[in-house]
DNA sequence: GTTAGCACTCAATTCTACCGAGTGCCAGCG
DNA sequence: CGCTGGCACTCGGTAGAATTGAGTGCTAAC
């Protein structure tokens, strides 16, 4: 596992003179317009301050030895680094969507409807055309739910269906086959029994089993060990990736692309990766600042999704160092927005 | 949508003379292996037929004229066309698997257990890994599987969910939000009555709501139509891709990348993809032949499997059509037989 | 029918020269 | 003292020319 860098957004900002902001800022938009490298008479043309290029010249070499800037070879223009991003980032005036993605948002969130899992998934395909980077949607697991209803259902000799239905209207099931063919009466009893058992409890409570020989009580063990054999913490947790095929348009380098193509497979470490951005308190996760080295060159923008205040997932963009950031962040924002409201006001809806 | 093509395997080989087919075959294999145009003299000197490069020079004009081959441009080699790999390929001795690959599928197979889906899910990374192509798994909806039960369950004021278990062992949920708050009396009759009223059934069959104007009835009218209301066809059917990231080291062109992920990222359209080459009767189909032109750089080795005789999805895996033919039908072959009796022998095992 | 020989083709590679965007530095200026 | 115009220098990218070499098609001879 790579080193993790812990930080605040703002104790990193030292801030930079007035001048230098803006010379970062006109680099840091310039280059992720143009993907190249940006030089200094660029740099005097397009900000406001009223210098000659020589000047910036002398600033941009400040900037380097702070950090913020880079130099792909000598006689190229600058680029910024992961810091530099993040003082941009950190600077950044929060943005506007536009009318058009506007106008998407709104029809989208007037006309979804169904289940959580499907609005999740709806919603990562929104996220990534509005931005047309690949975005990640993650819905919490239900470690803290309490279970509504259990039920064994008898598909067919020994094997038996427990299907759970939790408070966060998640429902799991979990296959259930003792050494033995259990009656139809059995069955039915220990579903009784798994309802009592069970309803109130979370996957973490502890539960008093019977500890009787009968087939009943068996099926009940077997029961409530299958479910609480599920990793309360990841299991539940869901992931929707959107637009996987923006990698190919975003990045280049094939190599780069196949990395982050392989990243995205393995879902569990995307979950934590949202996760720790979350936990630091950070919007925005740049470069080597999430500590995966395959993912050096990318940029994760992250916004928390909560039902009645309590954390219910988040939404996410995948981009290169060199996204649109505040066009990606106000799309993650007003989605995440949208879909808290969604949810909180579901129950009042049809 | 683009013109299918539907052959049978058979009906298309004319069957060239012997040493066409040799020729032909070493042709493939080298461009397979080397991704590049193959020349006369490599083909005279690998096939083990004793004939000067000039003579196979003559050959492939001839199989160039009859559309085997291709010439990228003059003074190149030849390339297969889609037809000379279709040539290939129905004439190809079934290979076997590698035994390291052999140990890794006995391993999985030996040790995979849970849900279907799951094992689906983790067969499908299986088969990219296997063969380092992209895998599809898609498993059969439950159009025409039985509800063994249904129970709607209050999760808050309005709020409720139909929770649906079929006899194939699929769990459905599906939100209930009348336009009135219920007694947890009258849902639980509202559940017993839905019992009686769906089990047994499936979700072609029509049902006799009833047509009275209390709650309950109001209850299971809503329940059934909402149940009903989901595609039989396709909603239930189960899409799992295993490997996407190795769609770019396979293919070149990021473009081609891009268009291939794109088309993954379409579920619906990759179910009906594999469905249609199960019903040609084919188990691969190279370039044109799935009419889809985004994927013409493709091919699709597909292996249906089966539950009882009764078809329940296919495992298939995407490549260039320079794919490793014979491995990668192994691999699908052995996987899908593996999947079969997993699924046969469900009952009779822990 | 097969083959050796040969002229020809053409993508890919290499080399070279050159261009120009951009830099660092410095002397002069307000 | 900070800013600026000027200038020499660097170095990646490009364009063109030359070269290479794998591979072909053809033909005459076996």
């Amino acid at each position: 596992m790579a080193r993790r860098v812990v930080r605040t957004p703002t104790a990193t900002a030292p801030d930079l003179d007035a001048r230098k902001a803006l010379i970062l800022e006109a680099v840091v938009i310039e280059h992720i317009d143009s993907a190249q490298p940006v030089g200094s008479s660029a740099v005097a043309a397009s900000a406001d301050l009223d210098v000659s290029s020589a000047t910036v010249r002398s600033e941009m070499v400040a900037l380097e030895r702070e950090g913020y800037l880079a130099q792909p070879h000598t006689s190229a223009g600058r680029i910024p680094t992961d810091k530099g991003y993040r003082y941009f980032v950190d600077h950044l005036k929060s943005g506007v969507l536009g009318t058009v993605q506007q106008q998407q948002v709104k029809e989208f969130f007037a006309g979804v409807r169904g289940e959580v899992e499907d609005v999740l998934e709806q919603t990562s395909t929104l996220l990534s055309q509005l931005t047309s980077y690949t975005s990640v949607v993650v819905g919490a697991g239900h470690a803290h739910a309490t279970v509504l209803s259990a039920q064994l259902v008898n598909l067919e000799s020994r094997h038996h269906l427990l299907v759970t239905v939790f408070s966060d209207g998640s429902v799991v099931k979990h296959s259930v086959t003792p050494s033995f063919v259990a009656t139809p009466k059995e069955v039915m009893e220990a579903s009784k029994q798994l309802n009592a058992l069970l309803i109130g409890t979370t996957l973490e409570s502890r539960v008093q089993v019977p500890a009787r020989h009968d087939h009943e009580a068996a099926l009940v063990r077997e029961a409530v060990s299958t479910l609480h054999a599920q990793q309360p913490v990841t299991d539940g947790e869901q992931v929707f990736i959107g637009g996987s095929s923006k990698v190919a348009e975003v990045f280049d380098g094939v190599e780069t692309v196949r990395q982050v193509l392989a990243i995205l497979e393995q879902e569990l470490l995307v979950v934590s990766l949202v996760q720790d951005i979350l936990d630091q308190g950070l919007s925005v996760a740049i470069g080597s600042e999430h500590g995966y080295e395959p993912l050096l060159a990318c940029a994760l923008i992250v916004a928390p999704v909560t039902i009645d205040g309590a954390p219910a997932g988040a939404v996410g963009l995948l981009g290169p160092t060199r996204m649109k950031y505040r066009e990606a962040m106000a799309a993650a924002e007003v989605v995440s927005a949208n879909l808290t409201r969604h949810f909180a006001g579901a129950d009042d809806r049809g």
